[in-house]
RNA sequence: GGCGGCGUAGCUCAGCGGUAGAGCAGGGGAAUCAUAAUCCCUUGGUCGGCGGUUCAAAUCCGUCCGCCGCUACCA
């Protein structure tokens, strides 16, 4: 890959609830994503923001007893200031209320309508006044005496309104096609075989608007009806980029090089959204990745069970770093996983403050104390540092690797063996013990270390930007000197060294 | 029901045809520069059950059991 530019986004979120856990994590693991290409030099647009249409939030404004302007204002908010506290470094916050987007939506359905791809027809179905929603038939039950009902146990009847449909149907045998022939285009690889197989199983024309409710972009030419939410919704990858107007530079940065969703939206993304823009005849996104869920302490998040994890709180318990480090070191990437005090703790314990933590603090005093807090001179290295030099120097491939396959808890697994091999090295060299019977070999020990230290804070920095900036500031590494190419000049013999300060205090669990 | 995935050390998982692996937890030892952190050694598994293919199977095939995902308009 040596494409300069690329576009990266997370999804836009609905704003009918308070932002948790499972949010913070799509946006942080996007934004390391995002980050990550800015330190390989590449330019990025990484985008973020919030969906605000659709029944369900005209509805919860109602009950919030608010103009529905004003409750998504203050419901988006909630997520930009989720954003900030998780330290995600998004280019743009779309809001799909925004003038921008519903002119950018709007073109794109005239432009897939001027393509014949869509056409008026008319939704039926079993509709439960009460739920205000359709049933499939499968769903609905019927009484001894006769009524028909919903699984909710909402009587249902038989409704038939006007809606636009689009010709989802047409595009089966050309999604098929794009996933054989770009394999990559779904992650991770189960994902991609269940949209396979809900493709090949056939699909129907899709309603692409609805006249049951107003709060939505009113369609072009039809202003009875709204769109659906999925197409005004997935738009926003386009409106943020100027869409439809092609002069716009940020335009540039279409196609989307990766769509980071959650999997509950990894259809909507893989099918839907591709079908949309085949049908208007636009580039497809390069990459749609699912990632999977969060339980709690073993169980299901839900409202229900009044367990919904509040990301700040994490953060005021534990710290930001250490909060993005733990989301994505505990997961295999896009599968689900636990969150769980025990394992925050250990985590952070075990990996940040002892294994890292305690090396640069074990390393950085060293060199305080006895090389006069100046950085040791470069010299001809043993087998040993070679050794240790190499499997640094393999890391920026080893995560650009990783980061292309969105499989960052590898890459954090590559960096923790680079320090587990700086501990092990350590303690082979015993640079305490070298102080008194060879001070020139100690010093070339301690050069190797910080010459490591400085590559892991380097690669670490998407990560937990914050304090590798701080290692970075120990290491007196300059501010231009940071990137991933930068590590191709070593820093210069001599340089002077701050005061060491710890990185990540061990947690001590309160006492209770 | 259909399609798919998973089941490997106490825990979380990697391996996916050639004499069972990592991290954490447990046990023993070393060291004492450091955030009592670190390093070394080590206990521990008939790789879900049963059949089959092969000189050789966690690894391929069949079957059974147990979990989980997807199965369209729900964010």
């Amino acid at each position: 890959m040596t494409q300069a530019h690329r576009y990266i986004t997370t999804p836009i979120y609905y704003v009918n609830g308070a932002p948790h856990i499972g949010h913070a994590y799509t946006s942080v693991a996007a934004d390391v994503i995002a980050r990550f290409h800015r330190l390989d030099g590449k330019t990025v647009r990484f985008t973020t923001g919030t969906d605000e249409h659709g029944q369900k939030v005209e509805q919860a404004a109602q009950a919030a007893g608010i103009a529905t302007q004003a409750f998504t204002d203050e419901m988006s908010q909630g997520f930009r200031v989720m954003s900030d506290a998780m330290g995600i470094s998004y280019d743009d916050f779309i809001r799909t209320t925004e003038p921008r987007h519903k002119a950018s939506a709007s073109a794109l359905w005239e432009r897939v309508r001027d393509n014949g791809h869509i056409y008026l027809g008319a939704y039926e179905g079993w509709y439960a006044l009460r739920d205000e929603s359709f049933y499939s038939a499968d769903e609905i039950t019927e009484r001894p005496d006769g009524t028909k009902v919903a699984p909710t146990g909402a009587p249902v009847e038989w409704v038939r309104e006007p809606s636009y449909f689009f010709r989802l149907s047409a595009f089966e045998d050309r999604l098929l096609k794009l996933y054989e022939d770009q394999p990559g285009f779904i992650g991770p690889e189960g994902r991609r075989r269940e949209i396979v197989s809900f493709v090949k199983q056939g699909l129907r024309d899709l309603s692409v608007s609805r006249t049951s409710f107003s709060w939505g972009i009113p369609v072009p030419g039809d202003p009875a009806h709204v769109m659906y939410v999925w197409f005004d919704a997935l738009a926003n990858y386009l409106s943020s980029l100027g869409y439809p107007d092609v002069s716009n530079p940020l335009m540039a940065f279409w196609p989307a090089d990766l769509h980071l969703v959650g999997k509950d939206i990894a259809r909507f993304h893989a099918v839907y959204w591709p079908a949309f823009l085949m049908a208007a005849g636009i580039e497809l996104p390069r990459r749609v990745f699912a990632n999977g869920w969060w339980t709690i302490e073993g169980e299901k998040m839900s409202k229900s069970i009044g367990n919904v994890v509040d990301p700040r709180d994490l953060i005021a318990e534990f710290g930001l770093d250490p909060i993005r480090f733990f989301l994505l070191r505990e997961v295999p990437f896009g599968g689900d996983s636990d969150l769980n005090r025990r394992a925050i703790i250990t985590r952070l314990n075990v990996e940040l403050a002892n294994d890292l933590g305690n090396l640069v603090q074990r390393t950085l005093s060293l060199i305080a104390r006895n090389c006069g807090g100046v950085l040791p001179a470069r010299t001809a290295p043993t087998e040993d540092d070679a050794a240790l030099l190499a499997m640094a120097d393999a890391l920026p491939d080893l995560l650009r690797g990783c980061v292309e396959r969105c499989a960052l808890t590898e890459g954090l697994e590559d960096v923790w063996k680079v320090i587990r091999a700086c501990n092990a090295y350590i303690d082979r060299m015993a640079p305490w013990a070298l102080r008194k019977t060879d001070t020139a070999r100690m010093a070339a020990v301690l050069r190797v270390l910080a010459d490591v230290l400085r590559t892991i804070g380097t690669v670490l920095q998407p990560y937990m930007p914050d304090t590798m900036a701080r290692l970075l500031d120990q290491l007196a590494v300059p501010a231009e000197a940071r990137a991933l190419t930068a590590l191709q000049t070593r820093l210069p013999d001599g340089l002077e060294l701050p005061a060491p300060q710890g990185l990540f205090p061990r947690y001590v669990e309160p006492a209770a």
